[in-house]
DNA sequence: TATGAATGAGGATTCATTCAT
DNA sequence: GATGAATGAATCCTCATTCAT
């Protein structure tokens, strides 16, 4: 028994780790409380019901996420030009998702379903990061400093940002590193500053 | 009862339309047979298994995923450019996922698990996907047409293909579109091409 | 598909065969159908039901049972002596029984069941049985040729009779042999008869 | 709710009355749930499943029944001659199944089916039985106290044994006593040592 | 006769949760 | 805090049977 845990963190950290493998519906309370070698009363005692334990791993996961981009975006604010603060934020979201990696994997899988959950997340932390992209690409663009981007590019940096957590076993497979190895993070985050570049800056062809 | 479907076909697509919503281990056998207005028995008589029959949903997905996507590489072969069959690959796929986009959305999500089943699909149809869009981009590059690209570039444009069919409530959300309506895809498309333009043709910065 | 016979024997024979095996409750009636190679539907077609099948099966082993017994015991009856016709009737039963084993084992073991067809056939059938066993033990008494037997001589008697084909793996471990080869019968009736003579005729210590 | 006993314990009992009258197969969880008046879910949670619960019964009465033929055998080793030391194993073992006659019959019952639980059971416990009755004919073969028998005697000796347990509708029907009475268990075993008097000692006839 | 589709009832088991301790 | 026993509801699946053809 782990003694430098309480049993807390303990089922915490197994819910994580079994979440991010079988699903939220796919995980028993028993597995979880196996895992966490406590028992299953715990879950229950500890975070209400297992519907708790999801929603409070949730919050967690978007409450840093949102926290990060935040102070991304507003603490930087005068001293760094806006394309240089949103390639900062999209290095800091993948380092906060690297940093929890099983977490964010479970997290986004899970909010593609349909749910009073998640819409309940989406409309405000979503939302939120949404805003916030958007705020940066508008002030570069008064400023001149970024082109007009299309309809549909925070989609798509969403999209460039969440994948590789998604899908962690496709590039194990194919690129025999995990998405959250520092080489990948480092190289994955160079391609994404080219493609950054190439959308909001003006090119011409040769 | 409808009289133009067989209950076998009804059930297919109640399971489509349930697990979409709530998962494959979220939806029981009973919601699908209430729903298909069928006796909970059918399920295992035309399937053997709730199992069973998330596997041929997902072989059925795959299958003609890949198919779309062969049947456009090779067989434009000798009359269009590497791009320009990259492009219609692009595109045919964006057209096959909407044409069943409840079925891609559980699927893509189905398959960020880990489970054996998973381990099969992957091996057989992700890494056939990925062969398919690298020998376009070497074909193109060895006849100078496209430039090369990142590692992740597939990891990427497989990313950008799929990730809104697993979002739909995002795009929903933001957007007021569905990701399968005419409007949505069309556009989409277009900023794909740009991408892609800009990724594998030679620019010159203004 | 086995054209010397009707699907009506199929069933009939599978049926037999599964049961001794996996006992009435533990075979169903898809097990039957396949290994006959026929349909579900024709069991409840030739037999009403399941139960019908059992019924007529138990019905027809017993009806030959008691015939067998009856014919030895009145069609001897002027020529021979109760004791010779006892010693016959043991062993027309014992071949009785190894010409249809795997009913025997299985009528054997059901009967051993409480229910209400359990206690038809008892009621019938077995007190038919001892009635015959009974007469010739009587018989044999009055004209001094058999002395008087204990109690539960019948009981024992019966035991006897029908053991090896209730227990067909116990013998097949311990020697080697079959119940119903003709090897075993031959040297069990033997026995039998030893015991016979042992228990109803007189004799002196040494 | 009955308080002198644990809920496994009323679990127990239920089954064994159930299996007795119905089988195995015949029985459900449900029927051994109510009877025991407990909820279903306890049968798994303290026998795993219904076949756990089968297997412990089953171990359970051999486990005794070999544990009673050995201290028979063994601990008057010394003191009293073989052929005393069989009556008394048989003696003893009639009483084990007295005491357990439920438990008698279907384990008697059951152990006539084909099956991978059967097989176990027999070569142990089985081999082990029929290792001591022989050891013991073989002790008093030696010292010229018991005189050779036939090849299926152990096989006859056990069927005596056994066969009351088995059948005690039959003995309910022709003698209205139950095998579990006293009067039957004394008288029966009366008959039996006649009758093992007559095939292990010399006679001659008058 | 013979069949494959279809059904409702019931099979064993597992679930998240609660409770007394 | 922490536990093992206990529960009722719900899980997937199989059952014997029926039906239209």
């Amino acid at each position: 028994m782990e003694a430098t845990r309480t049993k807390k963190e303990r089922v915490w950290n197994a819910a994580i780790e079994l979440f991010n493998v079988y699903g939220y519906t796919g995980t028993t309370v028993r597995d979880i409380a196996e895992r966490a070698n406590t028992n299953v009363a715990l879950i229950s005692y500890y975070f209400g019901s297992k519907q708790g334990l999801l929603e409070q791993l949730m919050a967690s996961f978007f409450e840093g996420y949102i926290e990060t981009l935040e102070s991304t975006v507003f603490e930087l604010n005068s001293e760094e030009t806006s394309f240089n603060r949103l390639l900062k934020a999209v290095y800091n979201i993948l380092d906060y998702q690297k940093k929890r990696h099983n977490l964010a994997r479970f997290v986004h899988r899970e909010i593609t379903l349909d749910s009073t959950l998640v819409r309940e997340l989406m409309s405000t932390y979503l939302m939120k990061e949404r805003h916030l992209y958007q705020m940066l690409l508008d002030e570069g663009g008064e400023s001149g400093e970024i082109i007009e981007v299309g309809d549909y590019f925070v989609l798509q940096l969403r999209g460039m940002i969440i994948m590789p957590f998604l899908h962690p076993q496709y590039i194990r497979e194919v690129y025999h590193l995990m998405p959250h190895e520092d080489d990948f993070v480092d190289t994955y985050f160079q391609e994404l500053k080219k493609w950054l570049l190439s959308m909001t800056k003006k090119h011409l062809p040769t």
